[in-house]
DNA sequence: ACCGGTAATGTAAGCGCTTACATTGCACAA
DNA sequence: TTGTGCAATGTAAGCGCTTACATTACCGGT
């Protein structure tokens, strides 16, 4: 491969200086206007385009950001970042992604990688994190605002929501509606706080209502098989539950195929509740009661955070959104005793 | 903010040279074990992290590459970028994504970007593209590969499938329902070769039937609500079209939503076909025929590629991947005349 | 005791860019 | 005509790193 055209090379095409044709690109104001014609000219003959390491050196400011995700597959993630880089992009600032596949050692990895390569702020999901990445942050002083959570008086930055708080309140419905007998399918709890959060704020809203008990709690990560599978068990055992409450949509809609798999209706029979309201909630028969989570809205108050912690503006505060509780027909009165 | 640790710091505090420090990083056999724990020491004392610009400027090679994609929402990108990425990771190199939103000269300006940030090689999707960008490209000799499509012959590199053949194809499985009056809801065509393929080769494969016809042609933005609106337009003209093909999954899934509306059957009354075989696919109800696009090999296949294009091996070729027709109960034979 | 060889380390140049400072040239006022 | 001021341009240092080359220290063989 061809060594890539320098500014230098520009420079020599254009019989000009390099420092004139640095700053007919940064600043063509102050260049005149026979120097910057040729310049443009040179450019184009050469496809030139700067080398983004030298000026980053030269400059020490990298118009670079980065946000390390557990995966790309979970269409949540997609629209919450794809509004982030929107935000960003207007700021004139590019976005560096990185995938995690929730494994904490593997973040650290990314993290470090997306710093060295100029990042000069990250984007973080949840808050379980290595003991050693917390403090790399912390001695790097690396700007980082952390989303799809939420907490208070931390030393830390958020942009999310509650995901106990809406887990609770979702599950409080659930137990509205009239049932008693509930099992929940969590995400992975592994290395996701979210996960755990969601699981526990629904355990709790059942511990707190007197009559109504959690029959079975399985973890399964966040594919349709698993949750088909995970249901499969659950609804196996002799007196059912009657009502599911499910970590993501993903899983609750593989909750729903192994429920009409057992020949059982949504909800006369079952009651099924997911949490995220992707796009494929409102598309299943029946139509899936769901948490909203306000994924674009996060994106972008991450984006405009983060663009303001890397300013280095004082004073500044998290943001905590709130989720909606969706009702749909996934979601019904428990079943009146056989 | 504090300035970053330079590896001059490191190279105080542990008082050694630079040279050493560097060796240490990059190759560890050539420094004296006791200089090595000094320098881990300092290093990770003062949390160093190596900066890629200085790096990438002294070698003179990157160790990422780039891609740009329409739009992080649509699952089917997600789940070939997460493969593609996988790959690339594991051969130690870092990947840098960029969206362009299906507007050309956004691509333009992603890859100027993704290319000044180093990336030393590129993943783009489709053949639909600026001249300037294809002039660009060739005059810096960008090694790239295009990906979610494929064409013979031509001076690119390709990974993908043949779109208007899977199209055909798909149409032609449709036509052997005994089918007479078509529709189609294609994505949007603009700056959409994909879409495009798609839509010309449904249309191809009923002008190739002689006793068939399409019936309305509409594009609509790969979304929910529009497939709904789309199909809901086309269904609501007397002498009803019994077959719908949509560009893809989601427009399909929109469909399905409106002939619900429409207290229309699936598919006794209407059957309907989608594309890509996203997870959504398998989940509505009924389940849906769509064609199946070997997403994760493709993400692979176009990792691998771009990894041996990178590296300056010769006698490359592209990678033409098969779809598959996944038949499931959206599609059923054609209504008999009422 | 001396020498050559090797392993460990140091010195310094240079990667492509920006920018403070120096220089040039020209229009204008006196 | 000469001096002033400003706009346009050039010169060169330095950003953090790698690496060719130079230097040092220490080994064993004689």
């Amino acid at each position: 491969m061809k060594a890539q055209p320098t500014l230098q090379d520009v420079a020599n095409l254009a019989g000009i200086s390099t420092a004139t044709v640095s700053r007919a690109l940064n600043d063509p104001d102050k260049v005149g206007q026979a120097a910057r014609d040729r310049i443009d000219n040179a450019i184009t003959i050469l496809g030139y385009t700067p080398n983004f390491g030298a000026r980053a050196l030269a400059t020490n400011q990298t118009n670079t950001v980065g946000a390390i995700i557990p995966t790309l597959s979970n269409a949540m993630f997609a629209s919450g970042i794809q509004a982030f880089q929107e935000v960003l992009s207007e700021a004139g600032i590019t976005l560096l992604i990185a995938t995690s596949g929730y494994d904490p050692e593997n973040e650290l990895r990314q993290i470090k990688s997306l710093v060295s390569q100029g990042a000069s702020g990250l984007l973080l999901i949840g808050n379980d994190r290595l003991d050693e990445t917390r403090k790399y942050l912390a001695t790097r002083r690396t700007p980082h605002v952390i989303s799809w959570c939420y907490h208070d008086g931390a030393d830390q930055m958020f942009v999310g929501f509650d995901n106990y708080a809406a887990a609770y309140d979702a599950t409080q419905r659930v137990l509205a509606n009239g049932h008693k007998r509930i099992s929940i399918i969590a995400g992975d709890c592994t290395s996701n706080d979210r996960a755990r959060a969601r699981r526990d704020g629904a355990i709790a809203a059942v511990g707190d209502a007197l009559d109504a008990q959690v029959v079975h709690v399985v973890q399964a990560p966040y594919r349709i098989d698993a949750g088909r599978q995970a249901c499969e068990e659950i609804l196996n055992f002799a007196n059912r539950s009657t009502a599911l409450i499910c970590g993501n949509d993903v899983l609750a809609a593989g909750a729903m195929i192994a429920a009409r798999g057992l020949n059982l209706n949504i909800p006369d029979d079952i009651s099924i509740v997911g949490f995220d309201d992707i796009g494929l909630a409102s598309v299943v028969t029946p139509p899936m009661t769901t948490v909203r989570v306000p994924q674009i809205e996060m994106g972008r108050a991450a984006a405009a955070l983060l663009l303001d912690v890397v300013a280095g503006k004082p004073d500044l505060s998290g943001v905590r959104l709130d989720t909606q509780f969706i009702e749909r027909g996934s979601l019904g009165p428990a079943p009146t005793k056989g």
